[in-house]
DNA sequence: GTCTATACGCGGATAGAC
DNA sequence: GTCTATCCGCGTATAGAC
C-alpha cells in the first residue's frame, strides 16, 4: 500500500515483466479473465471484512481463492486496487440513490426511511464490501494514497451531509425535536445502520428489508416531535 | 504480536538482556519507573486510537513519547502488553458499574438510561483507551494471542448480555417494544453508544452527559411501546 | 536509562520456468 | 495462466556501548 512497500513501483512506464503481461491481459480481456478477476476481488472481500483491510495480506486473499500469491498479480496491481474496485462501484450507487431521495419533495420523515432501506439495501446486495468500508474508518486508510479512495472519502462525506440535510429539514419543520445538534444526529443515524456490520448477514433470520424497517422505526420515534 | 514477529519469544525463562533488565527495574519500581510507564501508555493509546492498533508501530510510540524505539522495551514487553494494560483497567471498571445497574430493582427504561451515561463517562474519563477498543472489532484481534485479551473479549461480551437482559425486561414488561429481535436491539444501543467513536471529542462543544442525555432519549423514545 | 547498530521474519512484488 | 524462487523494505526485538 505504501510507495515504499516491496520494491519501488514503477509509475507508469517501465513496467514490469508481471506488469506488461497483466497489462496485455487487460487490455483485450477474455471472459474467464474477467471472471477469474472477479472471484479474486470476492474473494479480498470476505477476507478483508473479516480481518480488515490492512491486516489482510495477498496470501490471504490467495489462500481465500484457492491460488497462489503470485498468480494475483497477473490480475490486479496489488491490494490496492482490489479494494478500490469492490468499493467504487457500490459506493457510487448507493449516494447516488440517496441524493435523489434527498432532493425529492417529501416530508423528512418519509425520506429518512427511504433512505435507510437504500443504505441496507447495499450492504445486503453488495455484500459484504460495503462492509469493509465500513469498518475502515476513513480517516485511517489516508496513507494509502490513491486517487481512487480519496473519492470513496468524498462519497462518504456526500452521504453524511445529504443524512444531515435532511435531519435538518425535520427539525426546521417541527417534524424532529432532540437535545442533540443535527450534526450528532446525523453521525447516529448513520451509526444505527452502519453497525449492523458486526452482526448482520443477509438472508439470516433476518432480511434487510426487516432490519432497515426496524431501524427507521428505532429511529423516527426517537426523533419524533 | 505474532509469536512470528521479529525474534524468537522467550516463554519466561531465558530471558534476553533488556528482558532481564526490565524485569529488575519491575520487582522494585521506582515513581519515576512507574510515571514514564504511564506516559508511554498514554502515548500509545493516542496514536492507537488514531491509526488502529495494528496499524500502529512501536515507532509510531515512540515518536509520539519523545524517545527511541529500544527505549520503550525498558518499560514494557512490547505493544501487545500496552495495549492490554490500557484496556484492562478501564473496561473492566465499566462492566462492573453496568452489572450493579443491570441488578437493580429499577424499570427497564431507567437502567438503559443509566447503562448509556455511565457507557459514555467512561469513554469520556478514560479517553482515548476504550475508544481503541471499540474500534478494534474483538474478533480481529484473535491472532494476538494474550490472556489478557481474552479477558477483555470476555468482558464485551457481558456487556452486550446485560444490556440484552435489561432490553427483554423492558420487553416483557410492556415498556418496550419493536419489530427487531431483542438481540438486534441490543446491538444497536451499544452501536448508538459506541459510534460515538467517529466524532467525540472529550469537552469539545458537547459533554459526555450532553450526549449521553441526548443519546438515551433517541434510544427510549425509539423504543417504547 | 537511553540510544546506535543489528538480527531476522513477514509481506509486497517480481522474474522466469513451466 | 500458474507456480517456485527470490528481492527488498519494514517492523519487532535485542545486544551492548554510553
Amino acid at each position: 500500500m505504501n510507495p515504499a512497500d516491496g520494491q519501488a513501483r514503477n509509475g507508469k512506464a517501465a513496467r514490469s515483466n508481471i506488469g506488461r503481461r497483466r497489462a496485455r491481459a487487460r487490455s483485450s480481456p477474455s471472459e474467464a479473465y474477467l471472471n477469474r478477476r472477479k472471484e479474486l476481488i470476492d474473494a479480498a472481500a470476505r477476507v478483508m471484512s473479516r480481518k480488515g483491510v490492512k491486516e489482510t495480506t495477498v496470501g490471504d486473499i490467495a489462500a481465500e481463492a484457492g491460488t497462489d500469491r503470485a498468480s494475483i498479480y497477473y490480475y490486479v496491481n496489488g491490494k490496492e486496487e482490489l479494494l478500490a474496485e469492490m468499493l467504487r462501484s457500490a459506493l457510487t450507487a448507493s449516494t447516488e440513490s440517496i441524493q435523489a431521495i434527498a432532493a425529492s419533495p417529501e416530508p423528512a420523515s418519509a425520506k429518512l426511511r427511504r433512505i435507510v432501506h437504500t443504505w441496507m439495501a447495499s450492504y445486503d446486495a453488495h455484500f459484504p464490501y460495503l462492509y469493509v468500508w465500513v469498518y475502515e474508518d476513513p480517516s485511517r486508510l489516508q496513507g494509502i494514497d490513491s486517487e481512487v479512495l480519496d473519492e470513496m472519502i468524498d462519497l462518504s462525506q456526500q452521504g453524511y451531509e445529504l443524512v444531515r440535510e435532511v435531519i435538518a429539514q425535520g427539525v426546521r419543520d417541527g417534524e424532529f425535536r432532540s437535545s442533540l445538534p443535527v450534526g450528532v444526529l446525523a453521525q447516529s443515524a448513520l451509526g444505527l445502520v452502519a453497525w449492523t456490520y458486526r452482526w448482520y448477514i443477509p438472508a439470516h433470520e433476518l432480511t434487510a428489508r426487516d432490519v432497515a424497517d426496524g431501524l427507521a422505526d428505532l429511529m423516527l420515534k426517537g426523533l419524533a416531535a
